[in-house]
DNA sequence: ATTTATATATGATAAAGATCATATCTTGGT
DNA sequence: ACCAAGATATGATCTTTATCATATATAAAT
């Protein structure tokens, strides 16, 4: 048995790291596989080795990621629900997010075009249906919303970043994160 | 002089509309020039006596798109303020427009990937601040709202339609439509 | 009808990139 | 130290595609 029994796996997890970070940067078709490994320290080689495709990894990495953020991991009671939704507000809305320096791949792929990939279409709506969900559940906790009002604001931040990445000027950016995180923010109790 | 004068200019603007149409529906990677051209019934030999570049025509797509809508280019007073505010909401969250039948390239192209080319992002960018305009100048003449209450309607909207996109589950799809068209009405004064 | 500038089509080129077949390396167990 | 299973690298292959060079078609003006 040559190599530590977790290697694969860990390697694996590299490769998945690489591939959010590469395709939120430049989508699909802007990234190859070579990229990917070499984004990871290795070569195209091992690659198929771990995934059946280029189309399965980009699925797996959103998955992945949405499995993995910070906010989504927290000991409960870290945060109380409202210090939970700000920070959300205040992380999503940031011109940090909108430079690619920690992102989410719902704001990044949100029409990242492989329309006809059913796989990768899936992992995206489920992705964003746990994000409503989070969401639902810390709003609940302290207020009188519905799943509208939830749809609404998330539909909203994830427009506003995706929009927001299409502009060079930085005053322009700052005005379309600070318009949505002002509604957001009424909209879930004043925060 | 062969061929009647504003021929090449009639085969330019049905490129740009075959442009319109494929790209909103496939992106810029999942098209080819090929297909371009096929779409408007000619073989990718001319493309290049009427565009530069594949890259080219993209952002002249988007262009001609934003400056050749029907709510854009309406007769003065045909619709009233809110008329029209209510319409263009209906339009815009509506599954029609979710599943392509007619497009705006804010939504569909939100995140089309070609972050590095600064001609297409500045031709995006462009757009969205002409939608903005002109909802503004609608909302202003009835409402006591600014800027930042626009662009967090139209981050929304343009955010749900892009998101809806991923969904196959028609109810899904509904719910994100309908969830934003009650805020982005509630928004706009209550229409 | 012929001419000819202009527009379009056909075929070639060349590069990129996903995937695969084969070779080589790694390291836990002996 | 050595072996072998498991992991990774190297070097094709084959397809796709943007772009270009060249040939052909079109129709206004004569």
């Amino acid at each position: 048995m040559p190599y530590t029994k977790d290697h694969k796996k860990k390697t694996r997890e590299t490769i998945l790291e690489s591939a959010f970070k590469l395709f939120t940067l430049k989508g699909f078709e802007g990234v190859t596989v070579d990229d990917l490994m070499s984004e990871s320290g290795l070569t195209r080689g091992g690659f198929y080795a771990h995934f059946a495709s280029k189309a399965e990894l980009y699925s797996e990495s959103i998955k992945y990621a949405a499995n993995n953020t910070r906010l989504a991991n927290l000991k409960p009671d870290e945060l109380s629900s409202k210090e939970w939704l700000s920070l959300l507000l205040d992380e999503y809305l940031s011109v940090e997010h909108v430079r690619g320096e920690r992102v989410c791949p719902l704001a990044f792929l949100v029409a990242d075009i492989n329309i006809e990939n059913d796989q990768v279409n899936t992992a995206y709506a489920n992705a964003y249906q746990g994000m409503n969900v989070a969401v639902m559940r810390y709003a609940k906790s302290y207020l009188d919303c519905d799943e509208q009002d939830i749809l609404s604001v998330t539909a909203m931040i994830i427009g506003a970043v995706a929009i927001a990445r299409k502009f060079k000027n930085l005053e322009a950016i700052e005005a379309i994160l600070s318009a949505c995180r002002r509604e957001a923010g009424a909209k879930l109790g004043g925060i």
